[in-house]
DNA sequence: CTATTTGTTATACATTGTAGATCAAACCAA
DNA sequence: TTGGTTTGATCTACAATGTATAACAAATAG
């Protein structure tokens, strides 16, 4: 099944705003997450790019939702983070504790 | 002066395994080091890519050491993490912890 | 000398990151 | 009923990062 493999910085990101957005993750909302909490700021276009190649991995899967009465209320793609993605980015936390292990950063770090 | 980019996936964890090696970190230990610490098993030459490119964006200073006397016991290049690299990495944690909280994983997740 | 060992470079290609332009479907105003 | 405006998604293209294999270089042992 799943090939084990590592997930790319931003693809990261991505999957953890999915979580946190739970059933409201779509495009624009995503985008919004990313930007209020962590200052990233990505292009829509770029966004899209991540999330269907997530899905083509197995990583996410998504539904068209219906269109909604407001200006311009589009039906939205709504995605979900599978099994196989959660446990991706587990590894990856996992991954990253253990090498934050008994480091010490030096005070010269210290503005970011 | 720094372009405030994000580190890759992989950068991350060299930058990681070099500040863990402190005066010890060269391609042959780096690369044991990731093995034996998170199963990432690169190899040299794909180790190597990165840490030039690194070194080339500033994240990275290196220096050749003196030959020793062992069979084969060449000059090694010997890598250390400059302020900027350290404040990088800082800031990757921070966004990733920033990123993790209140986030729940379902059950399903479990088998990594 | 030359085989073996440790260590670094060069080359090439796949995957991921990223933007800008385009396309679609809603509602609102006239 | 026809544009304009807004929200949302897709297409296209290219840059940056991840990764392997092969080649090269300098030690030492015999």
């Amino acid at each position: 099944m799943s090939k084990e493999k590592y997930l790319g910085e931003f693809e990261q990101y991505v999957l953890l705003a999915i979580l946190k957005l739970d059933d409201q993750a779509y495009g624009t909302t995503i985008r919004q997450l990313l930007h209020d909490s962590i200052q990233r700021d990505v292009s829509i276009g770029a966004l899209y790019t991540t999330l269907t190649r997530m899905e083509d991995k197995g990583l996410l899967t998504s539904a068209m939702g219906e269109a909604t009465a407001e200006r311009g209320g589009r039906a939205k793609k709504y995605f979900q983070v599978t099994a196989e993605g959660q446990a991706a980015v587990k590894r990856s936390r996992q991954a990253l504790q253990t090498m934050w292990q008994n480091i010490a950063l030096s005070d010269k770090a210290a503005q970011c």
